[in-house]
DNA sequence: GACACGTATGAA
DNA sequence: TCATACGTGTCA
């Protein structure tokens, strides 16, 4: 057998030229023990970087000569497998990443290189450094905010003068922790000798060493040993002296479910759409097979059963689950019943979590302990091997792409995941995304359809209220007569009622208030977004431009207003006319603190309010079988935004939160406040018609080559200054239509919606395509000159962005 | 990302 | 003529 001598390393050195594996010798010491998917120390140029192994080999065609040899392991086993290491190439590819920033991306932050600097004195250097610097010692480790700037000038200076040397080292930054323990002696002999010297006093060491010698050799935490035996520290420190045992560390792995208390629960029984959907999904799994399931069950028909059982059955042949949700702070009640339901089994990953913590439970997963994990976005990486189901729930939802680099979305790491190990992959919504739903109906997915409430409950009433009489009548309120009427008698009847403000970010439009009319941009048909800046309505997808009207272009009113109202200022207003009333206002001011969010639902759901007023963050997921009345004050706002995606988004949201009301035996009742009660969006959320509203919204798509009959990249790019940025953008959009000619639309250059942040000029680029592989090549090209452009042009390239601002 | 090395730039 | 600034290529 020959052995491997040389390894395949990719640098943590994110930049274009260095995105390729690096060849390395492999020392003898280490020929047994290096593995692929184990970080490594290895030189590059003058310093140490820390590089992961994607690949070993027996010959290279590089000379010998050029090669250097790898420093250190920092692994014991490999932190990826091989499936993660394929995982991290396809994904550099798809979303024009670095190697490297995948690689970071898919571990722990524990797991990051720790870089020191030790500088050493080689050379013969004044007293004042050798004493105020170095403090008298030939090494120091360098931290830089340490030393004022003249002294890191005067550093720098020896450094060149070669009167000092500079070494990096890799250190591991995770830190694994122990806690204090005693392994026993071994030797029988010697104990019992000691037993029989002991002084007759000595009932606390006869007690202690009585109990070394029945467990001889073996290893004893400190705190459970003293737990058991009921003896002082000075008593254990007695035992290490006289050699009876030996202090050593163990590791502590917290067990987090110490704290929360789980009552187990049974599998329901299923109806006959659910059982059909679980037999589909796990023939699937039997049959070892690849197929993605589109899971459509209008809200409350009960998919998270269908989960639960389908991932029981796939526990049952020793295999693993990977089970993903938008945002763990937004569904608890989520987790609470995966927990419940596998117990100790299953492993929990979200943003709450420390770095410690979760490099805790990123081992507990490593090492198999643990059968699902449950998690965000980022939980798509978890190390499970022999996964047999992997299930997205809520796969419209926006949060699963990530909108920093790498632009990844977990939904589609989720299918290629599936498809390495051969296994069904459920993509469960009441709404799914256009996307999604376009690909059942190709085939590409399996459509499952839950269309019945789970026991006898119904799907809620919805009224349309119309805003613009509303505003004709009374004073201009955020709150409609009915809406009052409504508020009024839940609280008389002791029921609870849900508000929601769907108030999105900072961007504002422009409206009529007699008509509903929203300026758009004729090119794209959008609407456009105000600039107070520059006092004119711009749209952010092509650049269009035009002055803030004055009078209505549609009715000719001048009741023409500037769009947005916070959940603050409907806090107070309900104060005002409801005195009575206890408002829970949750928004991300008030959940921002850890565990705020499950305080406030645990208070509404032990009834200490009567309305809970939120931010589209309630809409999903919160099953509280009192409340009877959900009121939408504002169902536009998502309709305004200038993305095409704004009438799948408004669908969405409408019904997402109508899903809350009448989910137990009382029924329910939605109110839907909106000045433009005949858009389609809203006239099917009124009829819960999730499919009306697909075919609707196809065909606006088609005429408009939207996705999905169209792939769309948005190239944004910024400069700090604002005609550089504009310039190099023009250049790039005539590049690309160069290349791709009739093949592609381009949008703009136009400013972004947020055109300057700090002291940067942000400018847009959108194409719609339907090539992908010759556009990829192109895009890919751009990336690579991009990097090489001077002077603080940033660029980056964005697949399918699930937003334009 | 950090550095060495090349060429351009300016003061004596 | 030298010192410094800045841009560029390289790392196995």
């Amino acid at each position: 057998m020959k052995e491997l001598y040389y390894a395949q390393i990719i640098v943590d050195v994110p930049t274009m030229q260095t995105n390729k594996p690096y060849t390395y010798l492999v020392p003898e010491s280490m020929t047994n023990t290096l593995q692929p998917g184990m970080r490594v120390d290895v030189p590059f140029g003058h310093r140490h970087v820390m590089g992961f192994v994607v690949g070993l080999r027996a010959t290279t065609d590089i000379p010998i000569s050029q090669l250097r040899l790898v420093t250190k392991v920092l692994d014991l086993t490999p932190v990826l497998n091989t499936e993660l290491l394929n995982l991290s190439d396809y994904l550099a590819q798809e979303t024009f990443a670095f190697r490297i920033s995948i690689l970071q991306t898919m571990l722990p932050n524990a797991l990051k290189a720790n870089y020191e600097r030790v500088l050493s004195i080689i050379d013969e250097v004044d007293d004042d450094v050798a004493n105020r610097l170095f403090k008298g010692l030939e090494q120091m480790t360098y931290n830089a905010s340490d030393f004022g700037e003249q002294d890191i000038a005067l550093l720098s200076k020896l450094r060149q003068e070669h009167k000092i040397d500079v070494a990096v080292t890799v250190a591991n930054r995770a830190k694994i922790k122990t806690q204090r323990a005693y392994q026993f002696g071994e030797d029988i002999e010697f104990l019992e000798n000691e037993l029989q010297n002991l002084r007759q006093s000595a009932k606390q060491q006869h007690k202690l060493l009585t109990f070394i010698l029945g467990h001889f050799g073996e290893t004893w935490v400190k705190k459970e040993l003293q737990e058991v035996l009921d003896v002082s520290d000075a008593v254990i420190r007695q035992a290490v002296e006289k050699k009876w045992c030996y202090i050593t560390q163990v590791e502590l792995l917290r067990d987090p479910f110490a704290t929360t208390d789980i009552s187990p629960t049974e599998p329901l029984p299923l109806n006959d759409e659910q059982r059909n959907a679980y037999e589909q999904i796990t023939g699937t799994f039997d049959s070892g097979r690849f197929q993605s399931f589109l899971l459509e069950g209008i809200t409350g028909s009960g998919k998270t059963e269908v989960y639960l059982q389908a991932a029981q059955h796939v526990f049952k042949q020793g295999r693993t689950v990977l089970f993903l949700v938008p945002e763990i702070a937004l569904t608890p009640q989520m987790v609470r019943r995966v927990k419940s339901r596998f117990g100790a089994q299953t492993a929990v990953l979200h943003s709450g979590l420390s770095d410690g913590e979760r490099y805790d439970e990123w081992r507990r997963i490593e090492r198999g302990d643990v059968k699902i994990v449950v998690g965000a976005r980022s939980a798509v990486f978890a190390p499970l091997d022999n996964i047999g189901l992997i299930i997205v729930d809520e796969e419209h939802e926006v949060a699963y792409k990530q909108t920093d680099n790498p632009r990844y979305n977990a939904r589609d790491v989720a299918l290629w995941r599936g498809e390495y190990y051969q296994i069904p992959v459920i993509l469960g919504s009441a709404t799914p995304s256009l996307e999604s739903r376009a690909r059942a109906q190709r085939g590409i997915y399996t459509l499952l359809r839950l269309t019945q409430r789970a026991g006898k409950a119904q799907l809620p009433a919805v009224e349309i209220i119309d805003m613009k009489e509303t505003l004709v009548n009374g004073p201009e309120t955020i709150f409609s007569d009915q809406l009052k009427e409504k508020l009024l008698d839940r609280l008389h009847k002791g029921e609870q009622s849900v508000l929601m403000l769907n108030r999105r970010g900072f961007s504002s439009f422009v409206m009529c208030r007699d008509c509903g009319f929203v300026p758009r941009d004729p090119n794209c048909n959008l609407a456009m977004t105000l600039h107070m800046d520059s006092h004119t309505l711009k749209c952010h997808y092509c650049g269009h431009e035009e002055p803030i009207p004055t009078i209505c272009a549609n009715c000719g009113s001048k009741r023409i207003r500037y769009y947005g109202t916070g959940t603050e200022k409907v806090e107070q207003e309900l104060a005002e006319w409801l005195p009575g009333a206890r408002v829970l206002r949750m928004d991300q001011d008030t959940t921002r603190k850890k565990g705020s969010m499950d305080k406030l639902l645990q208070k509404f759901g032990d009834h200490q309010a009567d309305i809970l007023l939120g931010t589209q963050m309630i809409a999903k997921g919160l099953d509280f079988p009192d409340v009877t009345l959900v009121g939408v004050l504002n169902a536009d706002t998502a309709l305004g935004l200038p993305d095409f995606h704004a009438s799948e988004r408004t669908f969405q949201l409408i019904t997402q939160v109508s899903g809350r009301a009448g989910r137990a035996q009382k029924a329910g009742e939605v109110l839907v406040q909106t000045f433009n009660p005949e858009h389609y969006a809203i006239a099917y959320a009124k009829h819960h018609d999730y499919e009306g509203f697909y075919r609707q919204e196809m065909a606006v798509r088609h005429a408009g080559n939207y996705a999905p009959y169209y792939y769309t990249v948005q190239i944004q790019a910024s400069h700090a200054d604002e005609n550089e940025a504009a310039k190099q953008m023009l250049q790039i959009a005539r590049w690309l239509k160069k290349q791709a000619g009739s093949d592609i639309i381009i949008l703009g250059p136009s400013p972004k919606p947020i055109a300057k942040m700090r002291n940067r000029y942000y400018f847009q680029i959108i194409l719609k395509f339907k090539q992908r592989d010759a556009m990829d090549e192109h895009l890919q090209e751009l990336q690579d000159r991009s990097q090489k452009a001077k002077d603080g042009f940033k660029l980056s390239i964005d697949r399918e962005p699930v937003s334009f601002m």
